[in-house]
DNA sequence: GTTCTTACGGACAACGTTGCACGCTTTTGG
DNA sequence: CCAAAAGCGTGCAACGTTGTCCGTAAGAAC
């Protein structure tokens, strides 16, 4: 009942197809061909050679198999983990798997180009069928370089491409939803925070695309668009809002780029002894986990990770199973509005007053 | 300069042992010896090699080496992304992987102990050279079968084991550190907020640690332990709250079991108009990426999640290098003060009256 | 100048699969 | 009743490595 000591080195082998095999009374390739489900196998045979996979405990080895083609492994990059969205997305994926032949495993991507690139190249190296990207950094050449040689889905990054799919959130439509949303509360100061767009066109990364259907958004409704620049971080929305405050008028609202930054406007709102909503409507994007705890919840914009990895599977089986033409597929956000935004209420009186230049 | 376009279907093929030879005009096996640092290889040849090598971008197979024993894959299983913990770890891993010529490779064990098994088996079925698993649910058992088998680090589960070796944080000490802190400041009825056990037992996960740490604590101050039982959600947090409340004398201070617990009981307390910390002092446990955040500041114990994947980094390679002792490693946590605790004020004097039965 | 050692490079047999080619039965069709 | 076809099982050659064994040539020792 204790369990087995190491001591004694003696690792049972692993069962092979041989070993199978032999149990069965049959020959190797009959085997293979049982659990390829190939043509030519009579029922009883393989009810023979399922019985001795199963008292075995046969699997198959992916070394080996991988060395004839297929490795049955998808390979997914997610740059980092600690945001909410990338969890979901491998959710997603993960459940579309479920029932098929093939197994994901991920790699954590970090946070340079270069260590993403050598990620995937781990990932290559390992034999993977196929590869999920989730908001990969590098260069578009370099992706559509990837794309020729393996099959590739990309998330997260708005834009066609000739040699791999893409799918995104619409997220030009979300910030256009939040837009609508602050305007039809009242609201006409409203300030936008992103980040410097680090040059990764044709491609489009998130922030962008957020700022664009803001900035036109805004000027459809014939408002003037005001964008900060720090980063998608709480001391980076912190900033940003002392930046927006700073200005001759205060906006009544402000739009974080990412719910992790917006978390920092709300903590300069309150040092700055200004009441959410009531004298100040913060508003972020991500839907990240924090964003609906009570204390906390803010309004912002889902996009839905189970979704995206969901339809990058689909997409990725797709590619693997031979289709060569790209496809994109573009996800419709969702607005979730909550406590943090509301109509300017006592702003209007107080805004010169207390206004430090 | 347009990227190639799938429509030839001309993929290069990979280059092999053997593409390389032929480019330095030499067998493969000279090869394989250059790659493998292995002697009886002339300066010049190996020049010639490692030129080819470049040249021709060669890289390894893993599926052909995994055929020959090593695949240089370490297998990490995590149970869910969301917790920053986890994403901490990995952060540890890779790092200590770094320069060696393992890479590490992710998977989500999910919320279960079948799926978790089905993870690990998905790993071994990929030939990797080790195991580490975060926090796996599944029975002690099952594990030492493992351990027979694979070179194996299991984190984040208390006790010993005999065929794999253990990396954890000292959770009894870290609730210490946080009654202590709590007691210093003068508090006396401290309720602490826990879940379930589980039935893991002889192992003990996070949850239990805490709860006798916090006994134990709590008696040798001479004061009565109180534990509610819930989850380690924001939700179950607000419960645990309410019924702390719910008592004859209302707690001074809730030491909750997790910091996502921890919010929860910040929203019952708000919801009540309770001033943190004024009227109620409010800790966690975990150090999660909220916790930091200004508008949180939550009092909390950390555990270094980049240490803990160092070391159990270094664990694994010592047992895929021979060694078969099982070694336990433990790491002291770190108590974190912020801005929800303090000195017990307003609240005696309050407490007879603002407490609803 | 002969023999022994050493250093180097190459040949080769696994490793566990896949999938094709091949034969042996058994059935079917005339 | 014989030939052809279909059904079924086996044999075998890859796939890209590792690591052992072996042969050769150059240098050292006598």
């Amino acid at each position: 009942m204790t369990p087995k000591q190491t001591t004694s080195p003696e690792k049972p082998r692993r069962a092979t197809l041989q070993d199978v095999a032999s149990e069965a009374g049959v020959s190797f390739s009959a085997v293979s061909k049982v659990i390829r489900g190939a043509s030519g196998v009579s029922p009883q045979m393989r009810e023979r050679v399922t019985a001795a996979i199963e008292k075995l405990g046969y699997r198959p080895h992916a070394g080996a198999r991988a060395m004839r083609g297929k490795s049955y492994t998808i390979g997914v990059m997610i740059v980092e983990m600690s945001s909410p969205f990338q969890p979901e997305v491998v959710q997603g994926i993960t459940d579309a798997l479920e029932g098929t032949p093939y197994q994901e495993v991920l790699i954590a991507g970090g946070l340079s180009p270069a260590r993403q690139k050598r990620s995937i190249e781990a990932l290559m190296d390992r034999q993977v069928d196929g590869l999920i990207l989730v908001a990969p950094w590098m260069e578009a050449d370099w992706l559509e370089e990837l794309g020729a040689k393996i099959p590739t889905v990309v998330v997260a990054r708005h834009g066609t491409a000739a040699n791999f799919d893409t799918v995104v959130d619409d997220e030009y439509q979300g910030a256009r939803l939040m837009v609508d949303h602050l305007v039809s509360l009242g609201h006409e100061r409203i300030v936008h925070t992103s980040m410097p767009s680090g040059g990764l066109e044709p491609f489009v990364l998130s922030h962008t695309a957020r700022r664009h259907g803001y900035e036109q958004a805004m000027t459809r409704h014939g408002l003037v668009p005001k964008v900060v620049e720090t980063t998608y971080s709480e001391v980076g929305g912190y900033e940003a809002a002392i930046q927006a405050f700073s200005g001759d008028e205060r906006p009544t609202a402000i739009f974080a780029g990412a719910d992790i930054a917006a978390l920092g406007v709300l903590r300069a709102a309150e040092e700055r002894g200004l009441q959410v909503p009531e004298e100040l409507t913060v508003a972020g994007y991500d839907n990240i986990y924090v964003s609906a705890i009570g204390r906390i919840s803010l309004t912002t914009v889902d996009q839905s990770g189970q979704l995206t990895g969901a339809n990058s599977t689909r997409l990725l089986l797709e590619r693997i199973g031979g289709r060569t033409q790209p496809a994109h597929y573009v996800i419709a956000p969702q607005l979730v509005p909550r406590k943090t935004s509301a109509a300017p209420g006592h702003v209007d009186q107080a805004t010169p007053i207390s206004v430090q230049h």
